[in-house]
DNA sequence: GTGGTCTAGACCACC
DNA sequence: GTGGTCTAGACCACG
């Protein structure tokens, strides 16, 4: 697994693995009963504290999404993906809407925000398809 | 004017303040020359700090958005519905553009994708018109 | 509050305040919307690292028991109460039940086991009535 | 012999096998003179680590609960039945004890206690008896 | 080797 | 003043 930290964009380096996480397990890159790395690994990796890694792995245990075996690491749930899938969905969809909901109540009309949902998808799939 | 304050959603407050004052001005709700509450007021009626207030009414200083008028507090600049028009855009620009980004990443197809916003936006149109 | 800790006890300190605190809100000690210690005066107070109290906050805001006042602190939930006493029951009964179905396994009669039960009764009665 | 070993309870797996072995002692259910399984053989009947197997069975050599037999593996020693009858004794009071103590100090009435005593043991009686 | 806990000390944003 | 995050380094129990 990858796991791409960025330390400065504001979001807590626990919460981007957290995210990350979940994202591989709904997108069935992370099969449940998959080991994942250990924490040691997974920090020198990304280049984050120990403890910052642990934290991460930490909550996830506790939203049922890893489960530990003692002395042996970390695996996935059994039934991580409907748990992660259902959780990207809610996230995706909750700062969708919060944006959405600004741009419409600051009066924007819909068509506008059409047109620049439009702009912003072509940029993103042109970015991952042909130039780098 | 009215603010809307939710003093635990991660947005400072000082920034919510910023915002909602930007888009009023650029929704012509206030319109350059209008004064504003004072900072004391805005304080009590939104039940926030008054430092936190301050704040807010200092960046927008400093952004050219209020200006002082000596002795009588402050009021919206004459060229402050240009600023905020453009700032306003930018600013729902940047969170669209950062939810789509996230959704995009997280393995969701350009097309659920579209379905998702086109749902969201069905559904404020609906909320505005209608049914209160 | 008052906070007691013993650091030697194999339960993580953490759990200790986090299962105080709520003891505190299930049996009134602690009322929903009054302000908790801050996590440096409970650290200081109960000679333990500000980060390991910080934690127990944290898990406890987790489950809803807290919440923050940004800038402000931290105050029982309007609804701890519930989730307290509930929590205090499942943890009790659990831990009672664990023990005495090992007990009766272990082929001890069901007398003997009441009479182990209430000597412990005493004992614990005697030690917070009269003598220290 | 039979050990039922779950490995994220909480408590050491090697601890679980001691006490299971104990009880099997004190309950009759190992006689002293008899053979145990071998480290490897338990070690996979049960799915456990080879090493922690070994650690148990030391430890209870260590306690005079097994000796070795040279070159034939080990046997349940000819006094264990009595130190095995002492310790479960111990251990179960120990563990009840700490029960109790917790939910008295929660603030639970010792009647409350009681009832939730008396409702266990029903329970346990009951699954002893008629249904499976 | 694995994860888990704890400490110490630093820095940040917010009020 | 408040909580929140992060790092560094230590120690422990378990396998």
């Amino acid at each position: 697994m990858i796991c791409h930290i960025d330390a400065n964009n504001g979001i807590p380096i626990y919460e981007q693995i957290e995210r990350q996480v979940k994202f591989a397990v709904a997108g069935r890159t992370l099969l449940p009963g998959e080991r994942i790395p250990s924490v040691r690994d997974l920090a020198t990796q990304t280049a984050v504290n120990v403890n910052t890694v642990a934290r991460a792995y930490r909550q996830l245990q506790d939203q049922g999404v890893l489960h530990s075996i003692r002395g042996t690491g970390l695996a996935v749930a059994q039934d991580a993906f409907e748990i992660c899938e259902a959780e990207r969905r809610k996230l995706i969809q909750a700062r969708l809407r919060s944006a959405l909901q600004e741009a419409f109540q600051s009066q924007m009309s819909l068509s506008d925000i059409q047109t620049l949902v439009e702009a912003e998808c072509r940029r993103l799939s042109s970015d991952s398809d042909g130039s780098p």
